[in-house]
DNA sequence: GACGGCTCCAAA
DNA sequence: AACTTTTGGAGCCGTC
């Protein structure tokens, strides 16, 4: 059963609809949010909430105690129909830019500061009305190529913005302790504002002696770039990969400081501070974020870019540990299910696509294999991974031709889509006329074929993340069923019971998910992650016979992982 | 001082 | 000149 919210003047608006679809009674204004939304989800038919932004409705649950097991975010769901092949002939993907195409704004008037009037003197413009929008919605998807498809993607997408703001609320356990220690050992106690740790300032005299430039600052590339060259060292940029090459003394220390200073600007003392709360990093995740479906996450401390050298300070609570799992060669595997390719789908059942690759016998070595493999999936053209593409299409003929077509419909402006119907957005249309000069059409062919390499990844890039999401919406349901079903903990009644009592999502980082878990839920967790991954394959592929075999540890620190 | 473009580097 | 995708953030530096 749908139940439709919206805000007015007066308050929260509720619509409830039956099993067709059907309004069965005029809105309801809402006294509390919190206990009517409680109320259902506690009922044996757990509604499925639509609203016009998850992020705009679900956070102020989540404070109240009150978890949602389903919704439609009705914003996420637009951004789909509107771009997907599957509904390219239905009105709502041929009509106008609208308001609900836009971020969501802020409400007119906040709640709990009505104006005069009646109940129902809200009249929002149809434009605006949710009930409108999700209707609307309905009539796409139902007139959509394949409605199945576009359903469990939007189900999915849902589902990941219900996760997302869990994620945050909870947040992922944060020694600043063991992370100050970190920071302390790399780089030297904190200096005052505007200095150099001591550590780096070391660092940096060496550098300064071995170019002879005694004022030298480092973190200008212009000015790094001057002093390398009086010291007689041509390099065309301030980049670690290209002065790893070059044989000078000063070489070795400048490239130690710059991996230093890395951590001090993106995760030093200041990030710590900002972003570290009651032992608790709560990063800001931005479902459908990116162009592909994959997340983004805006402020709130770079959750998608965490460097490795800081997990250590990622440690479970006392009697909790982190179940942290990662789907291994999701992309590769994606790829051969795209293709229906039997023969990588077969390389990759014993484990480890790669060695099955070698084991075909199409490369020599691992390191070869998940080259070619990148550089097919990232379209590669020179070095060793475009040398070894034509032995990979030799051996993995349909795997290859999946992304050849892609590129190919890329370049001729045209739109592709995932799995599940994610279109991607519509590429310049290419072109030239007789007036061209030949470096134009050069500039118009190296687009077309940049833009070609975009499509060739986003079918694998955003079908992965489909199956990432899928998975994870699954692993979220088997996961509090496992808390519903444990021995009530100390404290469980107020607030959110479900942090203190059951595991639940911690992060998520594209293809790797980390559980907080109970010690003694570990293996149960374990189980309800393996499950998942089985689920999110059948679900994407059916019956095909690719695997997608997920790597499980249970850690007390993050940075114990792998 | 604010702003934006550029460079560099972190993640998958 | 670049040559392999998607991102976010910090610092530098020129411009307004």
């Amino acid at each position: 059963m749908d139940i439709v919210l919206g805000r007015s003047n007066r308050g929260v608006l509720l619509w409830q609809l039956d099993a067709n679809g059907q309004m069965v009674i005029e809105p309801q204004l809402v006294t509390s949010l919190e206990q009517e939304v409680a109320r259902r989800e506690a009922g044996p038919m757990s509604p499925r909430w639509v609203w016009d932004d998850t992020s705009r409705w679900y956070p102020e649950l989540i404070r109240a105690g009150v978890r949602v097991r389903r919704c439609v975010d009705l914003r996420l769901s637009r951004a789909i129909i509107r771009r997907s092949p599957l509904t390219a002939e239905t009105p709502m993907a041929r009509a106008a830019f609208a308001s609900w195409d836009q971020p969501t704004p802020e409400p007119r008037s906040p709640v709990g500061a009505p104006s005069a009037g009646t109940l129902f003197d809200w009249e929002p413009e149809t434009a605006d009305d949710p009930t409108v929008e999700f209707f609307e919605q309905l009539a796409a998807i139902e007139g959509a190529t394949d409605p199945a498809r576009l359903r469990l993607l939007l189900a999915a997408e849902s589902a990941g913005s219900l996760i997302a703001a869990e994620m945050k609320f909870a947040g992922l356990p944060w020694r600043a302790d063991l992370h100050e220690a970190l920071l302390t050992d790399t780089l030297g106690s904190r200096p005052r504002s505007g200095e150099r740790p001591a550590k780096m300032q070391q660092i940096l005299e060496v550098v300064r002696t071995a170019l002879g430039a005694p004022d030298l600052n480092p973190d200008s590339p212009t000015e790094l770039l001057r002093a390398l060259k009086l010291a007689g060292i041509e390099a065309a940029s301030t980049r670690s990969w290209e002065l790893q090459n070059i044989d000078h003394p000063a070489i070795a220390p400048l490239l130690d400081y710059k991996k230093r200073a890395r951590i001090l600007s993106s995760n030093g003392w200041n990030w710590l501070e900002t972003n570290v709360i009651s032992g608790r990093f709560h990063p800001d995740y931005v479902p459908g974020g990116v162009v592909t479906g994959r997340w983004a996450s805006k402020g709130g401390g770079g959750a998608l870019q965490l460097p490795k050298q800081v997990r250590g300070a990622v440690v479970a609570d006392p009697g909790w540990v982190l179940v942290v799992a990662d789907a291994a060669q999701l992309e590769p595997r994606i790829l051969s299910a795209l293709a229906s390719d039997r023969a990588m789908a077969e390389a990759g059942q014993a484990g480890d696509l790669y060695a099955g690759i070698v084991a075909s016998g199409a490369v020599d070595t691992r390191e070869q294999a998940k080259l070619a493999m990148l550089g097919a999936m990232y379209g590669a053209t020179s070095g060793e991974a475009g040398r070894l593409l034509p032995r990979l299409a030799k051996s993995f003929p349909r795997a290859i031709a999946l992304v050849e077509e892609a590129a190919r419909a890329g370049e001729r402006g045209e739109v592709v889509s995932t799995r599940l119907g994610r279109g991607s957005p519509r590429g310049a249309v290419p072109g030239w006329d007789e007036t061209s000069t030949v470096a134009e059409k050069e500039r118009v062919r190296a687009q077309a074929k940049s833009w070609g390499r975009f499509t060739r990844n986003f079918v694998v890039q955003g079908s992965a993340a489909e199956w990432a999401l899928c998975w994870m919406a699954g692993v979220r349901q088997r996961v509090f069923e496992l808390g519903d079903s444990a021995p009530s903990r100390a404290g469980a009644n107020a607030g959110a019971s479900w942090l203190r009592n059951s595991p639940h999502l911690v992060f998520f980082l594209h293809d790797e998910v980390v559980v907080h878990c109970p010690l003694d839920l570990a293996a149960s967790v374990e189980t309800a992650l393996r499950a998942a991954a089985v689920d999110a394959g059948r679900l994407l592929f059916g019956q095909l016979p690719v695997s997608f075999p997920i790597s499980v540890a249970a850690v007390a620190s993050y940075a114990d992982a792998k």
